[in-house]
DNA sequence: CTGAAAGCGCTTACAG
DNA sequence: CTGAAAGCGCTTACAG
């Protein structure tokens, strides 16, 4: 740096006090002698240099956010809720990606690499096993379903029954041959619960789980779409489509309209996430779980009271929506 | 922060400075030495704190990256190539986003709230006169269109060439009524400039520019769709649509199949970006522009050698290229 | 290979 | 409202 507050107070004939007073602004300042200070700012050209005012603070007013990919639409929006959230606290994002890949979410909660105050991390890829290993020493928010043991704070929704309640929409609706997409896949325990779901209200409606109708697939557009082409020329008595996830559905949606089927007279649609693009694409896209944004309020709302000194990491479920759109209720919205 | 450096260096019976060593490997030390304070750092949890690393280093080793939405495809997957090539030089990213405002782009050219060492700013907003008001006093690059002026770098593609390229492709399967998609909107340069290379290939080819086919449609992919649909029913005998970016070109495609028409049978489209959601599209989308990937890695390197102490901030064209897919050409790729 | 010491650029009690 | 001074937790010449 080569400027510093110290030569601004020289150039000002003040000291360096009153120049951190004017840059600040937590102290009020006469106001001839803030812009004798301002003047000489912008005449020497200075500017703040974070870490200096970071070590004395001894916080960085940073956190990271640790995603699989900012390229699964869902992540990048969740990415911007964080941020518009966090820009609300004054708290700056590091955005860090771990491609889905275990040692990248380990080295994470390792620390190494983290120059933040906190994390908040959405992770897919942590096994039970890794619960037993050593804690992370710093506030740590995970996204996502527990992977990890009671001291890691954790929030998410409640996987099971949302896929429940999204099922039981579809059903609701007369549909019976109603396909799981995504099944097998995915995060093995986020897989486990929404498949726990949909037999839950398959079951509640007396309709037999068929094996034929879980169809294996990965939780992304092209993914789905393919997948769905092929499972509507094995079983082509479909009438709907449970996607473990909105960009699958989406996927789905287009695959379906490729065999001229019609959404959803054909076969109703209804994915999970509340991705925003469900509202725009056509027909809109019914969708159950919480909204991205109170995903992002939840997990800096959790950051912060452990920043703040909160004793015990909460982790809880946070209420999920379903929001029916046109995939389900043939209506143009 | 608890613990620190002294406290290691006390419970491993060592000086700070091999403490030091050992956190950063910089300086070989004796297995023995190591493992000892290993064993301490571990013992104590200890943490580097980045802050006080920063201030000695007198450098983040981080860079801001300012874009105006992650919820704009091509930008998450420009800032994923950002941060993918960062780390492989051991830089994090610090993601801020202006909602396409210029008073964020100013603010951030400004420097106030700029925790890095440098910025990487794919600015949209900026105009012309921005470009006489005060330059920033530290690392910046532009990417897209220079809106500031020569003192700032900047990288981004030659747009007037890059679309004549493209337009000249599509004359050249054939077409005569090429609608531009995406005109009188958009970045003001950036459009203008991209309106211009349309005209060129037009008038190369001795095809009068018809303004019925200049459809004016926001730059992405609902105004494309919605843009299209309007521009079919208004004048239908279009052939060919160039969209201002890809985002706006898949929206087209999409527009065209729900007419009931065939791309590129009766309509082909080509885009501008080069985004990788146009080759997972189907049919594939053409698609001319600089890679993101190239974008990414031209910012990145520009910005080093600012921070390496270049005199001059560069500022140059990147090669783009057009990528022939579906779209146009018919075939399945 | 290791120690003792200085200092990076800020903020903040402590005085006035 | 402003000064003089201490100190945040590191890294790095300077010695040995």
């Amino acid at each position: 740096m080569a400027v510093t507050m110290r030569d601004v107070a020289q150039h000002a004939g003040v000291s360096q006090r009153t120049v951190s007073n004017v840059v600040t602004g937590s102290v009020p300042v006469r106001p001839e002698t803030r812009a004798k200070v301002e003047a000489s700012i912008r005449a020497l050209g200075y500017r703040t240099f974070a870490p200096a005012r970071q070590l004395r603070q001894g916080r960085t007013s940073t956190v990271a956010l640790a995603l699989p990919s900012l390229t699964e639409p869902y992540f990048a929006e969740l990415a911007q809720c964080v941020i518009d959230r966090a820009a609300g606290d004054d708290l700056r994002v590091l955005v860090v990606t771990t491609r889905s890949r275990r040692e990248n979410e380990l080295a994470i909660l390792g620390g190494d690499q983290v120059f933040a105050d906190g994390v908040i991390m959405s992770s897919v890829a942590l096994t039970p096993e890794d619960s037993s290993s050593r804690h992370p020493t710093f506030p740590v928010v995970l996204i996502g379903d527990r992977g990890l043991g009671e001291k890691v704070a954790h929030v998410g929704p409640d996987n099971r029954l949302a896929v429940h309640d999204a099922v039981q929409h579809l059903i609701g609706l007369g549909r019976h041959r109603i396909a799981l997409l995504g099944a097998h896949n995915g995060p093995a325990l986020t897989c486990e619960l929404r498949t726990a779901g949909y037999v839950d209200a398959l079951d509640e409606a007396g309709i037999d789980v068929d094996p034929a109708l879980m169809i294996s697939s990965g939780w992304n557009f092209d993914a789905g779409l393919q997948a769905t082409l092929g499972a509507l020329e094995r079983v082509p008595a479909v009438d709907a489509i449970f996607a473990m996830n909105d960009s699958a559905a989406i996927g789905a949606m287009k695959a379906i309209a490729r065999t001229g089927r019609s959404v959803p007279d054909d076969v109703a649609v209804a994915g999970f996430d509340n991705m925003s693009e469900g509202a725009r694409s056509t027909p809109g896209l019914t969708s159950v779980g919480p909204l991205p944004d109170e995903v992002a309020a939840a997990a800096l709302r959790e950051l912060r009271a452990q920043l703040d000194g909160d004793a015990q990491p909460a982790r809880y479920l946070l209420p999920h929506r379903l929001v029916e759109r046109g995939s389900t209720t043939g209506e143009r919205s």
